[in-house]
DNA sequence: TTATAGACGACTGTATGCAAAGTGCGATCC
DNA sequence: GGATCGCACTTTGCATACAGTCGTCTATAA
């Protein structure tokens, strides 16, 4: 059967211009998370603007996305301040992302086996493989990185996709909460992850929770820590 | 001991001016959920504009926020169109509505006994009534909202605000999905709100927890239901 | 010296203008 | 008659301009 496009299958939606909006997003995140801008910190538009060689418009749609997401705070006519969080707001924060973590264990455990899966565990354990490397060589941003790649497979895997936003979303806040106390090291507790692929690889629904919770309520120990 | 302020214990913040795009934020999603936007619509800033009688500027913001929401797609240089929820996507909405609300009640339950619960609990009580009033009133509209005023005030004694927000956001969008393909009636299931209050009360989070599951679950009972 | 009123400066909120990208329709050619 | 190319219109993306508000600093009076 001819098509008038061959080789469809290979065909994708193609990439459209990146909207300044997004470019900025992403900058501006960094800048918080990279501790650029500490907690308090007064956002002017317009220094931030000529920083970043763009107009007020983009700025502004960022930060109002940002806010959205617990970023920045937006005071009336007093502009954006970083969010500052309080002690009480990161428990609740990693409370969250327990409950989000474990349900997207859970669900991932429940797919039935089949190609697609058995690609998508492969991958995990590739991605396991190079936060190992990463940890052991001290490199955190990239130790960082990867976890997220590993959570937003998982995420993958389960099938919701308003899950997976969510916990995306949730999981980068807490990075950088956790980062704020402990910038010198990440969690490598990469032996976890994979007895969390073994769970999910089985379809054993209740452990794959399990052991999502337990997970994130280590970090939640690391976080709470003397220091 | 005197002040520099009287009663200081009743002063509040105070409002400051409502930016537009609150008030606008507000009325577009009265439009989405009232159904005078449907899904896919496209909805042009200038018209929106005008029809508001505001500029541009104050639309773009409130269709970014709609967007990190949920509410609307931005598609790159082509604007903003009302979400279109596939079936997949309400039941994974469904989902993660079962998740929060049910762990909202849990913690609810948990909390201690006190003089400030227990006049949250009054409180809830009391929105029982008026929903129930709404509900053999068939005020459907009112209904809603006492339902959204209910399940916020269990976030409220939850004492997670992180969660509380999350599930506000998401309730809204099950609701408006829920209007769509039941406008008629409102699931007045008002003695299972009264269940899960007693489980509250008496700190019982198993209980709890299961109620608000098996009530959500009910939501996805009836959105299937062959029409 | 302290408290208060006034004015100045900075920043946000809103409106408008301009250029580029996209879409749809019509003319044209096969 | 059908498909394709080109043009014009619509709409967004970004920039700029203006007005209102808030905070602060200073000068003045008690």
């Amino acid at each position: 059967m001819s098509q008038g496009v061959a080789m469809a299958a290979v065909i994708r939606p193609l990439q459209r211009p990146v909207p300044l909006r997004q470019s900025v997003y992403d900058a501006l995140i960094d800048l918080i998370v990279g501790g650029e801008l500490p907690p308090g910190q007064h956002m002017v538009e317009t220094d931030l603007a000529r920083q970043l060689g763009v107009s007020r418009q983009p700025i502004r749609e960022a930060l109002h996305r940002m806010e959205a997401e617990g970023w920045v705070d937006l005071r009336p006519s007093q502009g954006a301040f970083v969010h500052v969080p309080t002690d009480a707001e990161v428990d609740n924060l990693l409370d969250v992302r327990a409950l989000l973590e474990a349900e997207t264990a859970r669900l991932a455990a429940a797919v039935p086996a089949s190609a697609a899966k058995a690609a998508q565990l492969a991958r995990l354990r590739e991605i396991c493989t190079e936060g190992q490397d990463a940890a052991e060589a001290d490199d955190f941003t990239t130790a960082v990185s990867v976890n997220n790649a590993f959570h937003a497979e998982i995420a993958n895997i389960s099938g919701n996709t308003v899950l997976a936003e969510l916990a995306h979303i949730v999981g980068r806040r807490v990075q950088w909460y956790y980062r704020m106390v402990a910038p010198e090291r990440g969690h490598g507790s990469w032996d976890e992850h994979r007895e969390l692929i073994g769970a999910i690889e089985t379809g054993d629904r209740g452990l794959a929770q399990e052991v999502a919770r337990r997970h994130t309520e280590r970090t939640r120990e690391a976080y709470h820590q003397p220091r």
